[in-house]
RNA sequence: GGGCAGGUGGCGGAAUUGGUAUACGCGCUGGCUUUAGGAGCCAGUCCUGGAAACGGGUUGAGGGUUCAAGUCCCUCCCUGCCCACCA
């Protein structure tokens, strides 16, 4: 027994204050940086999963510091986030308040752990030193043009009246009142991390993380080749339906069209603007009555006729003077009382006759019919005759759509207006029904398919087909392009979906036949099945193309291309990548996080601009991106200046530079846009202009003759290609430079030289074509606008969080921040008018995206951290985290540190080199430990009962570090035993020892350096346990062996073994001792046993010399008596020999 | 539905390249030390036949390749995790 109160507590002070583990910038010795995920500070405390990964990651870090490595093992807390607010808005106490103490109580548990981490660089991301970074960092996004503003969809609690996180909202239902949770559209700021999803994806090929993980981030990422291809719309000449496929062999085999029900075409198709119905009449005829639909949650606004009995739309004649729009808003609110009407559309006028009552014979005349909202349910009280003539009420559209199609009085009954009517009734009421259905009953993958027809028809282009057009919510709005086309015959959904609605499969790939496959004898040999099956009538793997015109008997991968090839011939499609990756919502409404440190201002948001084009190498005015850039900006109300520079063939920069300054007169409301050689031009043109620009815009742009990987001669001449930076940078107000992510011209390494020569943003981008040109001119358009948020100057960050009363989310919506009236009214920066700050704060996923940086430099008051430190340390050698974190935040700050990489602010494009994940530890049932089962387990309980290196060693000997394991309290006690074991092993000290001790510790001193390599904590446990049984087993041991053992145990069971090192007169701290080598010589056994098998069964067991050779060992295995016994005369028929190992004997 | 990981004693798990299956720990049994409790130490512990010697069987089920299969191949069953209508 040791008093582990005693122990635990000394050399944890002893560690601190020799600073043992302190991680020395710019060391000679080999830099090591192991990085485990800062934990989030809950008020429940460290829980034993916590210790698992830092732990092992502890192990490592001990040992690699022993081998002779400076070692980087720092932590942190990564603070901001839901918990802390939801607490403080149930307490009222600050956020702050309730984080550090948190801090405290998560930082002393850790501590007691005896973890090397390097204290001196612990980390806060709620400290206003640390988010001051994050909020420089993301205002590099937005000067890239990386962070924008868009609508999207919040998950809105209705009851509750506050937008909800993903994780509150989970199964839809909300995670506070428990009521179901909304779609709401918000604006809120966005990161174009698409822009990076190729990079991201295939840049998995340079780092080390575990399959599984990259697996996960490939699939996420979800890349997709295939084709975009335009479906004409008949009697809609000017709209097209265009989808994206992966399968353009299949056009031949399209029977419909789907597109999901958000898809912008959708209320365009449905109402006919451009297809009147009926036979037009003038809308003064004197007999013109009007009529209103009024359609609403499914549910159609219907007057009720007394006298007449019988339901009809709400409206009436039109009076004299007024207009048929007027006529039918007072006709309802004389109807039913609603006062807020308004019309939304025309849907047609028509003609019909009809039996008036009162003239008592049949009478011709129009009726208008207009598509109505009501806003809200606010009514006027009624006319008296009117009660008594008249009901209404809201139906569904299912029961009334009968009767409404059989009224006479409404449409005529012209087939094709029937039919129009009823799909339009059909589509409204579908459409209301999918988007009232909640988040859960859409995305259930196993529902049936549903979808409405649109009484509209597409044209495949390949084929001319005439196809349906349908909606369906099988379709995802957010993917693609929101439409596809319907190939059942080889897609499953499509099929699924044309059988319900009985639309036509036509078969254009034949499965590929057997006999025209290579023969595969392994397999056939194996018993493997010869036979492929074809599921159903669905094939929808690769084949030969049927049915097909020009593509019939290719393969597919051969019909692919081809049919690309046609339709970008025909200028109706093109090849196509697609991503699943979505670009990150950025915003969150909240109070705990990171201010997002922007000012809108709207004065600067309706200024218009100068903006100048300069062209580049043989380039000109109307070619590259300037056509279309130029015609959008001057529609937005900007003017654009754009020449043909001279002698653009054998340009000389000085030359255009001064054409250019004769022929424009630069402002401080000018924006250049310069791209190429053009950029060349702008950094000479820049210094020599009497002011100061409002933005300039490289495109592609380059400082030397270098060309990705070749010299261009031809344009040395140009220029001195000499740059003041200082000049350039001087004489413009925001500089950008946009790159091409392919490397058609430039490499990355060229812009990233630029943006640190300069100090400018960089965005990169994947061009379609070569070099930008017109294909990317909506990049450029987004780029080139100046919007009226403005960033603050880095003099004025850290944006802190002020002081609210309130943390409860404002019941529209905004963040607690947006009540603050003093703190969002402010100054815009640029024009002193007023202007507001963003309310939005970032997401938890901010902070945590570049923390690892701020590691090797926590304390840099300038910088987020420093290039040359950044560079002796980066990248992170090994990361680990739980698995939950491997898709999002890995993702995440990959993007970010690639982001930083474009930039030039971080010296790798990968920030984490390997990257392992922990298994989760559960309950002892094998079920998620939980506070409501009450089988959480607290490592404070153990580290106070059986000391810290108990629960270290247990959470090692636990199970295969990347597994999930079950926690055990009788487990403990067995670790417990085997410490006391081996403070025991002092009374064992002995002058010699056998040979088997000596063997045994070098054996073990073997496996665990392996076993440590490959990450195989519980193993190397189980290897110390086994020589501390050879040792008691023998009964002594020398001091020095004991020394050996100590010193390896030591990153497991560190203060055992300080204390133990101590008593053995070790000098120093074991800790910063040589990780024990293992004596070769000593393992080296001089027999062994050999095993001998008669057909496969183990007969006999010999000692055999370690160095005999096959002959030797064939000899003394048929020398065996007992060998001889089984063989009873019969000669072998076969014998192999593996040496050292066994004889096997086939008879 | 798809992907991934797995299925080995009473339990957690070992077996690195196809080469002695069940290391190590827990639990259990017996013994010793003996005031009790606890702790410690020693021995045993996959199933099965046998007093023993010595056999037979065994890694979810079935089949295959091999002198040799927990490990490789095929078919199926089960469990866990992740993703989930991505055209």
């Amino acid at each position: 027994m040791y008093n582990h109160g005693e122990i635990d507590k000394k050399w944890q002070d002893r560690w601190q204050e020799s600073g043992v583990f302190k991680a020395e910038d710019f060391s000679e010795k080999k830099k090591q940086y192991f990085l485990v995920e800062f934990p989030y500070p809950s008020g429940a405390g460290l829980h034993v999963g916590h210790p698992r990964s830092y732990t092992a990651i502890d192990v490592l870090a001990r040992r690699s510091r022993m081998q002779g490595n400076n070692v980087l093992y720092p932590m942190g807390w990564d603070a901001f986030g839901l918990p802390a607010e939801n607490y403080a808005i149930k307490t009222g106490r600050p956020p702050a308040e309730i984080t550090a103490e948190n801090i405290a109580t998560f930082k002393a548990q850790i501590q007691s752990l005896g973890l090397s981490f390097d204290w001196s660089r612990e980390i806060n991301s709620t400290d206003a030193g640390y988010y001051k970074w994050t909020q420089w960092q993301f205002l590099q996004f937005f000067k890239a043009g990386l962070a924008y503003k868009a609508k999207t969809m919040i998950n809105w609690c209705p009851k509750d009246k506050i937008g909800l996180a993903n994780e509150e909202a989970a199964g839809g239902v909300c995670d506070r009142c428990g009521g179901p949770v909304e779609k709401r559209e918000k604006e809120q700021w966005m990161i174009g991390i698409t822009k990076y999803a190729d990079r991201l994806l295939s840049d998995l090929n340079t780092v080390d993380y575990l399959p599984r993980i990259r697996k996960q981030q490939e699939e996420w990422i979800g890349k997709s080749a295939g084709a975009e291809i335009e479906f004409s719309i008949e009697g809609s000449a000017d709209k097209k339906i265009r989808v994206f496929t992966t399968r353009p062999d299949t056009l031949f085999g399209v029977t419909y069209v789907t597109l999901a029900p958000e898809h912008e075409l959708v209320q365009q198709l449905i109402i006919a603007e451009d297809q009147e119905i009926g036979e037009q009449l003038p809308e003064s005829s004197p007999r013109a009555a009007v009529r209103a639909m009024c359609i609403r949650d499914g549910k159609l606004l219907i007057t009720f006729d007394k006298r007449m009995n019988e339901h009809i739309l709400p409206g009436g004649g039109v009076d004299e003077g007024e207009s048929p729009e007027q006529a039918v808003v007072r006709e309802i609110t004389e109807e039913t009382g609603y006062k807020n009407v308004k019309i939304v559309k025309k849907l047609g006028t028509f003609k019909h006759n009809y039996y008036h009552t009162g003239q008592k014979k049949n009478v011709r005349s129009t009726e208008t019919v207009f598509l109505v909202e009501i806003k809200n349910d606010e009514q006027v009280a009624r006319d008296e005759k009117e009660i008594a003539k008249t009901d209404f009420m809201w139906l569904p559209i299912a029961e009334v759509k009968e009767r409404l199609l059989a009224m006479p009085t409404v449409f005529g009954k012209a087939n094709e207006q029937v039919e129009r009517l009823e799909n339009y009734l059909a589509v409204t009421e579908y459409i209301s029904a999918v988007t009232n259905k909640t988040e859960m009953d859409r995305t259930d993958a196993t529902r049936e398919k549903t979808g409405v027809f649109t009484g509209r028809y597409a044209i495949n282009p390949v084929s001319g087909v005439r196809v349906p057009v349908w909606i369906s919510d099988y379709v995802l709005a957010g993917y693609g392009t929101g439409a596809v086309m319907a190939v059942p015959a080889h897609d499953e959904r499509d099929f699924e979906f044309a059988n319900k609605f009985g639309l036509p499969i036509k078969k254009v790939v034949e499965p590929p036949q057997l006999q025209s496959l290579p023969a595969l004898p392994h397999n056939v040999a194996a018993g493997a099945s010869t036979e492929i099956r074809v599921e159903a009538e669905c094939w929808i793997d690769e084949g030969i193309a049927i049915n097909s015109d020009f593509l019939s008997g290719a393969p597919t991968w051969k019909a692919k291309e081809e049919m690309i090839q046609w339709l970008e011939e025909n200028k109706c499609g093109s090849s196509k990548v697609t991503y699943k990756l979505r670009d990150w919502v950025f915003s969150r409404q909240r109070y705990w996080g990171e201010p997002i440190p922007l000012v809108h201002c709207d004065a600067c948001a309706e200024k218009k601009y100068q903006y100048v084009f300069i062209h580049g190498f043989k380039g000109s005015i109307e070619q590259n991106f300037f056509p279309w850039l130029h015609e959008s900006l001057e529609s937005k109300g900007h003017t654009v200046v754009a020449l043909d520079l001279p002698n653009t063939d054998a340009p000389l920069v000085d030359e255009q530079v001064k054409f250019l300054l004769e022929n424009v007169k630069f402002t401080a409301d000018t924006v250049i846009v310069a791209h190429s050689l053009g950029t060349v031009v702008a950094q000479k043109l820049l210094p020599l202009l009497s002011v100061k620009v409002r933005k300039t815009i490289f495109v592609d742009g380059l400082m030397n003759t270098i060309f990705r990987d070749h010299p261009r001669p031809e344009l040395e001449h140009c220029c001195d290609w000499k740059f003041d930076a200082a000049a350039v940078r001087g004489a413009t107000d925001e500089l950008l430079l946009i790159g091409d992510e392919t490397e058609s011209i430039f490499s990355l390494e060229n812009h990233r030289t630029m943006a640190q020569f300069y100090k400018a943003p960089v965005q990169i981008v994947a061009p379609q074509d070569d070099h930008f040109c017109s294909s990317e001119e909506p990049v450029i358009f987004a780029a080139a606008q100046i919007s009226g948020w403005n960033a603050l100057s880095d003099a004025e960050l850290p944006l802190t969080l002020p002081h609210v009363e309130k943390y409860e989310p404002s019941d529209n919506g905004e963040s607690p921040l947006a009540s603050m009236s003093d703190w969002v009214n402010t100054k815009c920066s640029r024009c002193s008018g007023p202007a507001r700050r963003e309310t939005d704060t970032m997401p938890n996923w901010a902070g945590s995206s570049w923390y690892f940086l701020r590691y090797i430099d926590a304390h840099n008051e300038k910088e987020f951290a420093a290039a040359d430190k950044l560079k002796y340390w980066m990248p992170v050698d090994l990361y680990n985290g739980g698995m939950e974190h491997t898709t999002l935040h890995l993702l995440y700050s990959r993007f970010w540190n690639k982001f930083m990489f474009d930039n030039g602010f971080v010296p790798t494009s990968e920030p984490y080199a390997r990257r392992v994940s922990h298994g989760l530890i559960m309950g002892e049932d094998g079920t998620k430990m939980s506070k409501s089962k009450g089988d959480t387990v607290s490592p404070d309980e153990i580290v106070r009962e059986q000391g810290a290196d108990t629960l270290r060693m247990y959470e090692l000997f636990i199970g295969p570090f990347s597994e999930p394991a079950p926690w055990s309290m009788s487990g403990v006690s067995g670790i417990k035993r085997f410490l006391d074991r081996v403070v025991r092993m002092r009374g064992l000290v002995a002058k010699t020892e056998s040979e088997e001790v000596t063997k045994g510790l070098h054996k073990m001193l073997k496996a665990v350096t392996e076993d440590y390599d490959r990450m195989s904590f519980n193993t190397a446990v189980a290897q110390y346990m086994t020589f501390v049984n050879i040792v008691y087993g023998a009964g002594a041991i020398t001091a020095d062996s004991l020394k050996l053992f100590v010193r390896a145990l030591n990153v497991a069971a560190p203060h055992v073994c300080e204390e133990l090192w101590e008593e053995l007169g070790g000098a120093g701290l074991v800790c910063a001792e040589e990780w024990p080598a293992f004596d070769a010589s000593l393992i080296v056994d001089a027999t062994f046993e050999l095993v001998v098998q008669i057909n496969g069964k183990v007969r006999d067991r010999i000692e055999a010399a370690s160095g005999a050779s096959e002959e030797e060992l064939k000899a003394l295995a048929l020398g065996s008596d007992k060998i001889k016994i089984w063989l009873d005369g019969k000669e072998p028929k076969k014998i192999v020999v593996v040496k050292g190992k066994l004889v096997s004997i086939v008879v």
